[in-house]
DNA sequence: TGTACATCAGTGAACGCGCGTTCACTGATGTAC
DNA sequence: TGTACATCAGTGAACGCGCGTTCACTGATGTAC
């Protein structure tokens, strides 16, 4: 198979890598232009100059070029609201406001990852369900640190829906976050998803609403729910 | 042109609307099936025992029979949020809580039809979006009512966020609800439509939690903050 | 009640297209001596 | 420094498939007299 990601710095290694980035570059664009499954490994190799059946040489299969594109993309996310959450001020309410506005932007700026990341598997596609979750801790991570660094939320009722959380924690090593803050994250996440999916999908735009004044809100809310 | 819905009850018309249905149901199971744009017209002229070409004789062409099974999505969760609204409790925040379990229920027994709504259109498909906007109307009603019988919402900042809505009142002829509930009630759909999004796509499962306790919690921190 | 005619549902062939993927092959490139 | 060889990127043809849509046509069905 030569198709694998096996690396190695010999000149050769180093322009196959080159080559993988340019494929996913375009695979990239391709999305960004035609919707969601526009992804046609001909059209790639096309617009890179090669024929199709080249692009075997760099990805064992179309399924496998999505889930890198997968992958990364949940990498940029987190890195991005990483950043965020890094440079941002020390106040923990606009500390999580900037986070919260940060996820917004990534979103808008590149919605067609956005949808890459929480549309389900299109078809078929089981595509390493184990990978892909785990791809997607470092930016939960982000929103946890956040949610944690506000009042530590009272447990609505002990034994409650923070229970199951005991579980996730411990199998994706945050063990030091305590599970009603795991609960409170989550809701926190969902919320932004419901916002940042309307906007992107024009749901908004075709109300002629501006959904800014959401995002503020929600920190607000959320903070005042704790 | 044979398409049209132009309709009148000879016996022939009864056929035409009869076989229209058939296709419809054949279209939503084949949706429900493979994942979305499994939408295909050969194969659902095969699952109906007729060739291809004879679906032209009910449908003018793929894309408008796509608007078809959104407008009834629409009236489907509409009347079923109606309906909750109507034989529910009295209290207002019961009724409330009623209705954000009714919307969850929708989108988890039909997700495929959920998807179809509230994804964007899925490639060209300009798809008269103003009638795809006023289909939308109806739902949304349920829901502002209800919100209405909340408290009215203190305005935060006079003039802000809710300034906005006013033209969207208008429009649609939501004149006797006040801006604010508008913008608050907006928010709440937002906050629904991602809670029932990652738990049809799987998000939740894949971490091993149970989002109930996100639809209660969100009526009970909504309640608390207006 | 019976016949003539218009309507229209459905067929089958065809058009042109694009898809993912395999396979045997060519030719350039880096590597080892 | 130069030559021989192995590696591997990329091609072109082919496979089998499905798609939406058009067109000329057949045959059944309802309608008007």
């Amino acid at each position: 198979m030569a198709a694998d990601t096996r690396s190695g710095t010999g000149p050769r290694d180093r322009f196959r890598a080159q080559v993988r980035q340019e494929v996913k570059t375009a695979a990239l664009r391709q999305l960004a232009e035609g919707g969601p499954e526009a992804l046609s490994l001909n059209a790639i190799a096309k617009q890179l100059g090669m024929t199709g059946p080249a692009l075997y040489r760099y990805f064992a299969n179309r399924d496998s070029l999505l889930t890198e594109l997968v992958v990364d993309a949940y990498g940029d996310l987190a890195s991005a609201l990483a950043r965020t959450a890094e440079s941002g001020p020390a106040d923990p309410v606009a500390r999580l406001t900037a986070l919260v506005h940060a996820y917004r932007a990534w979103a808008l700026a590149e919605p067609h990852r956005y949808r890459l990341l929480f549309r389900a598997p299109l078809q078929g596609y089981d595509a390493q369900a184990a990978d892909l979750v785990q791809a997607s801790q470092p930016a939960m991570t982000v929103l946890l640190d956040a949610v944690s660094a506000l009042a530590e939320p009272e447990p609505r009722e002990p034994g409650g829906e923070a229970a199951q959380f005991r579980q996730w924690r411990e199998r994706h090593g945050f063990e030091d976050v305590s599970e009603a803050v795991a609960a409170r994250a989550t809701m926190l996440w969902a919320h932004l998803h419901g916002m940042a999916a309307l906007e992107i999908e024009g749901n908004f735009a075709s109300m002629g609403v501006d959904p800014s004044y959401l995002y503020d809100a929600e920190v607000t809310d959320f903070a005042r729910s704790l």
